[in-house]
DNA sequence: CGCATTTGACCGGCGC
DNA sequence: GCGCCGGTCAAATGCG
């Protein structure tokens, strides 16, 4: 824990982005931020889905639809699957109310291992989007443990598992590159932080979280596009200095619209 | 030395 | 019921 709130990276600037808009939609089915770089903007959508509260089927539909919308790669197979629009219903199926089940929803596994025994594994509230951006981890402001790596179905570039380095948190996120675009990152959080950025970067991207941003816009990456008096290291995520941020999806199939600008503080 | 990453194996869920 | 695939674990390995 020692890491938590140390290291990585330069401070946050105050300011790379600012939220200039508001939430829209709320935890049921997605929502919409706005950001202002004064310069540009940037609409991010983005979506999640809550075990809990979940609307009516039909909207479900409806903002699925969206994702293909912008673009999301053709249901190949059993993209479906993952997109799991159909499957909502057994996604979320299983409660949220224990966090801690979360490392419990592991299946058993060899004998020689040890591995709880019938654990339904439990989806937590998940937001995706995608990132254009040549790196594949994006900084968030969390300190993230790869715990795993799959070639996936579709797609040519392996799908990686992250969880959240806090014991306490059981925040994770997979990341992976889109087929159709190389240059594009999907990043998929799924659960809650439950403390705070365990870095001293920009809080998503120096996004100001506010009590009325629900937790997972905390997901939102840091959209590092170097504010313009913010100067961060080479290391960016961002390299692409024009749009870091493209049309978000989810592979929950469950979007909202997220409009970002990058906000220049001068 | 400690921590993060890599990698192969395993399990459960879902579609056919 | 079977097979495929996604997701996760844990030992091994690498790096700082």
């Amino acid at each position: 824990m020692s890491d938590e709130d140390t290291d990585l990276g330069p401070a946050p600037s105050e300011s790379s982005w600012s939220l200039v808009g508001g939430f829209e939609g709320g935890c049921d089915g997605g929502g919409a931020y706005f950001f202002d770089d004064g310069e540009k903007s940037i609409l991010t959508e983005f979506g999640w889905n809550i075990q809990s509260d979940l609307p009516d089927p039909a909207s479900f539909d409806e903002v699925g639809s969206s994702t293909s919308a912008i673009g999301l790669p053709p249901p190949d197979r059993r993209v479906r699957e993952d997109a799991s629009i159909p499957n909502l219903p057994s996604v979320s199926s299983s409660s949220v109310e224990d966090p801690a089940a979360d490392s419990v929803g592991k299946h058993l596994q060899t004998p020689g291992k040890e591995r709880k025994g019938a654990q339904k594994r439990i989806r937590q509230a998940r937001f995706a989007f995608r990132t254009k951006s040549e790196v594949d981890q994006l900084e968030d402001g969390y300190r993230w443990r790869k715990y795993g790596q799959k070639a996936v179905k579709n797609s040519p570039f392996p799908r990686s598992y992250y969880r959240c380095t806090n014991n306490k948190c059981t925040v994770k996120k997979r990341v992976e590159r889109s087929s159709e675009d190389p240059s594009t990152v999907i990043t998929t959080y799924e659960g809650q932080h439950c403390h705070h950025t365990s870095s001293a970067f920009p809080r998503a991207g120096g996004i100001p979280l506010s009590p009325h941003v629900p937790a997972t816009t905390q997901f939102l990456p840091q959209l590092h596009r170097g504010a313009p008096h913010e100067v961060h290291p080479p290391t960016l995520l961002n390299n692409n200095d024009e749009d870091h941020e493209a049309p978000v999806a989810t592979d929950e199939g469950l979007l909202g619209d997220i409009l970002v600008s990058p906000h220049k503080r001068s």
